[in-house]
RNA sequence: GCCGGUGUAGCUCAGAUGGUAGAGCAGCUGACUUGUAAUCAGCAGGUCGGGGGUUCGAUUCCCUUCGCCGGCUCCA
């Protein structure tokens, strides 16, 4: 495809801001090596929203208190007008200059870059402004004073591990906000601060649907009527949709015996991630399960399985339980005890493909029908550095092209990522973002060849022989903890009818129609909708705002007029006209939009017509 | 787990250079009986996250611990 101009435009608006913001990470560098001359240098490059820089500041740590100074001092660097230089050493001069500035991370980089061949004609860049010299890839802008006037900001500090790994020395990172302009940073602060409105954390609490209590532990919801709800209608749509498609529910324990997760390998490879063992009666021990499918495992293999039994689909709603890192909890995004849409799918060899098309369009029903749109789909590779996966490469590279061949038959646009496979197999994740920009894998779908020779599952085939089945391990609905999570923020905790906590609230208008609210409410009642009437003493005015701010998605309000006529006014959330109906057309249309499951949190989406 | 922040009533937040704290909303009570986003009045509510230290005296200073927030690592 030839590029047009607009591309060619935007590419360079990309690289100027590129540019602009990797500039402002080294002026930051400049900066705070003035206020700290003995910090040492690490990565500062550009990223989404700006910039940051990790530094090593010793013995002296730098606080949030001090990012005004900072700030400060760069300003005065960009009023400066610092022309920023380019100079090549060779190598040898490179790696003796980083030494002898004591520049320990920039010359282990050095190093590996000089060792990969990666530097270019036997040499490595610097970038000079001021008295700062950095060793730099650039490209950066001519002077420091093209950076447009208040265009950044300092946002925050943390910690940064040296090469992102653990064992490595804790740096200190100062993350920037940089955009092409003023105007464009005060917009992003206040989409930013738009966005903590429908934090899910903060929403969960308005609106009662969890809470956590550090009485009863990290990472561990409890679900308040109001969110249970929402588990509830989930749950529900998954057990038709799985019926539907063939699987089968079952119903396994939460706590089992050491042994299973040996066998299944668990323990040599996902130990770090389990609570740790239960010592039971005398020599006994028993974990939480993390994940359900070994217990699905011995189902299939409690007795004698046929070619003519699969593909074998068992589901489960399933409590486990992770030990996640303190530090990573997050809201229900993260947490230590989740209820997940689990399914294990036991087939033939050339059933494999089927069932994953079969899965890959159960994910795009539900992402279409909750609009989620904005995701993307990763494969999740092994990698052969890597301990925690079982080294069986020849089986790795196997299984690995069968779920490619997949998504590419399917024309499913994916990336693909080492390291981040399951331990037995290789993953096909849906990485969603939040309102915070943080990216987690919502829903899985795994190909596993390690399980079935684990647990020695077989099915006798058609020829009589005895045969390994694969297994495909899937979550298209991911736990509640973390999809709710995900659907509060999208829909600012404004659910659909058919999820709402409260689906109707009824407001009369005043205290005489009373009885044909309670007659209406006792309708909505038997007919199993989630009703409630205000009979407070509050204005007309202050019961409407009242269910509104609770996001109720319907408020029937009746007054003479409707009593008289057996009908209802009916405000949605969603959409600022109110109409009048008959009540039992109301009725019918409200079990329409049940049935249908209907998105009516979304002004565009089109009522059922009966 | 690590780094940096932070913690005052159910929620959102004030406050005092160390002399035991206030507002709005929510709650309760009463009055008002209301047609599409806040009626009025009163009441009640906090060992200022927990523990230890310094001090005549700590919510305020110091230490420690826990929770929460952001990030690193990790992951559904």
């Amino acid at each position: 495809m030839s590029k047009t101009e607009t591309d060619i435009i935007v590419e360079d608006k990309d690289a100027a801001l590129h540019a602009l913001r990797h500039s402002l990470a080294h002026i930051m560098a400049a900066a705070v090596r003035l206020l700290r001359p003995e910090a040492k240098l690490a990565f500062g490059p550009p990223v989404e929203h700006g910039f940051y820089y990790d530094f090593d500041f010793g013995d002296n740590p730098i606080g949030e208190a001090d990012l005004e100074q900072v700030e400060q001092t760069m300003r005065a660097i960009i009023k400066a007008r610092e022309p920023f230089t380019r100079e090549e050493k060779n190598c040898d001069e490179a790696l003796r200059y980083l030494e002898a500035q004591g520049e320990v991370y920039k010359r282990e980089y050095a190093q590996e870059l000089i060792e990969q061949g990666k530097a270019v004609n036997g040499t490595l860049s610097f970038y000079t402004s001021g008295d700062f010299t950095d060793m730099c890839e650039g490209p950066h802008l001519e002077h420091t004073g093209h950076v447009p006037k208040n265009c950044f900001k300092l946002d925050r500090i943390s910690g940064s591990y040296w090469r992102g790994d653990e064992k490595r020395p804790m740096l200190t990172r100062i993350y920037g906000l940089a955009f092409a302009s003023g105007a464009e940073l005060k917009e992003y602060l206040a989409m930013r601060k738009r966005a903590m409105e429908r934090d899910h954390r903060k929403l969960g609490e308005e609106l009662d649907l969890f809470i956590q209590d550090s009485e009863v532990g990290v990472g561990l919801p409890l679900w308040m009527p109001n969110g249970t709800v929402l588990r509830d209608e989930l749950e529900k749509w998954a057990r038709e949709t799985e019926f539907l498609a063939g699987y089968q529910r079952v119903t396994t324990p939460s706590v089992t015996r050491k042994q299973l997760y040996e066998r299944s390998g668990h323990v040599p490879y996902y130990q770090d991630s389990m609570y740790p063992s239960m010592p039971i009666d005398e020599h006994d021990e028993y974990y939480l399960r993390p994940m359900c499918c070994p217990h699905h495992h011995k189902i299939y293999a409690s007795r004698l399985r046929s070619y003519r039994d699969l593909p074998l689909r068992l589901c489960e709603y399933g409590d486990v339980f992770r030990y996640e890192k303190h530090g990573s909890l997050s809201g229900l995004l993260r947490v230590r005890a989740m209820c997940m849409n689990d399914a294990h799918i036991y087939c033939a060899p050339d059933q494999v493909e089927s069932e994953f098309r079969g899965v890959v369009a159960m994910y795009q029903m539900y992402y279409g029908h909750l609009r989620m749109g904005n995701f993307r789909v990763r494969l999740s590779l092994h990698d052969t550095d890597n301990a925690k996966f079982v080294d069986r490469y020849d089986d790795w590279e196997r299984s690995e092209s069968i779920v490619r061949g997949v998504l590419d038959g399917l024309g499913i646009e994916y990336e693909e990522e080492s390291g981040e496979a399951a331990f037995y197999g290789p993953k096909v994740d849906i990485q969603v973002k939040n309102l915070m920009g943080r990216e987690e894998t919502v829903s899985t779908c795994q190909l596993d060849f390690m399980m079935p020779d684990r647990f020695d599952l077989t099915y006798v085939d058609a020829d009589g022989e005895r045969k390994r089945p694969y297994i495909l391990h899937r979550a298209p609905l991911s736990t509640h903890e973390r999809m709710i999570s995900f659907l509060i923020e999208l829909y600012g905790g404004a659910f659909p009818t058919w999820m709402a906590p409260v689906q109707v609230r009824l407001v009369p208008v005043n205290a005489a129609i009373l009885e044909y609210a309670n007659e209406t409410a006792a309708m909505l009642r038997n007919n199993f909708f989630r009703v409630e009437i205000d009979d407070s003493s509050e204005s007309f005015n202050k019961k409407i705002r009242n269910a509104v701010t609770r996001k109720i998605p319907n408020i029937w309000i009746l007054g003479e007029k409707e009593k008289d006529a057996a009908a209802v006014a009916w405000r949605r959330y969603a959409v600022k006209e109110q109409q009048s109906m008959p009540r039992n057309a109301a009725l019918a249309l409200l079990q329409q939009m049940r049935e249908k499951r209907t998105m009516d949190n979304f002004s565009d989406v089109a009522l059922p017509t009966p």
